[in-house]
DNA sequence: TCCATAGTTCGAATATAATCGAACTATGGA
DNA sequence: TCCATAGTTCGATTATATTCGAACTATGGA
């Protein structure tokens, strides 16, 4: 069973994390993914763009390290890499999805 | 004398913030303003860019909040914001500042 | 083997951003 | 009044992102 890369976390720039989380879609997606707080199909994201759009968002996601995607099936379970980016950048997860969480 | 607009602490917006920082020029600006804990002129950052770049750079730091610029006379004195940020989004900003120090 | 499902990749169009020189504005000092 | 300094704005160029349909891949079930 073929699995995606991804990056390490020795390898993750808090640039890409930055930037991944300055479009309003993939923040949803963060969103969603911390509020569900369990693994999600990429179709579950009911976000009224067609497919291609929203692979390209969790393309850049996993490039930025903050999703891993587990292949399960014909299925991608998306998760969210909370307990590594809380390692490597402490708290700039946490108060982001805290932010969305009150908004 | 004139003073630059800035948004007010309920107009900010955490995407604006995450793209403001998704920028590696800018994040330098932000942490340079961090370290130093005063305010700071344009011409102050020699990051070795035309004045017309640096000026860009600061526009967005300004429109997405997170740096304040008072006019003193010819110069334009720069201070994050770090008290209304910290007010409206908890731990992003001090997050973010402590994964830039310890870099 | 055939088909449906889930998601990726490709390619092209469009939109947004970065870069920087040149011209401009505002202030203060000589 | 003239000039230097600090920074902004303008305009053009180039680079990068977003968007989405269409074609593709992989898996599992009938």
């Amino acid at each position: 069973m073929r699995q995606i890369k991804h990056p390490n976390i020795d390898q993750i720039e808090l640039t890409d994390i930055m930037y991944a989380l300055s479009d309003p879609t993939r923040l949803e997606i963060v969103a969603r993914l911390a509020h569900a707080g369990r693994k999600m199909t990429c179709g579950e994201f009911d976000l009224n763009r067609p497919k291609s759009s929203m692979s390209h968002h969790f393309k850049i996601l996993r490039a930025a390290g903050l999703v891993e995607t587990l292949i399960e099936g014909t299925e991608h379970m998306n998760a969210l890499r909370v307990d590594e980016i809380e390692q490597k950048f402490p708290g700039v997860l946490a108060s982001v999805l805290k932010a969305l969480a009150s908004s």
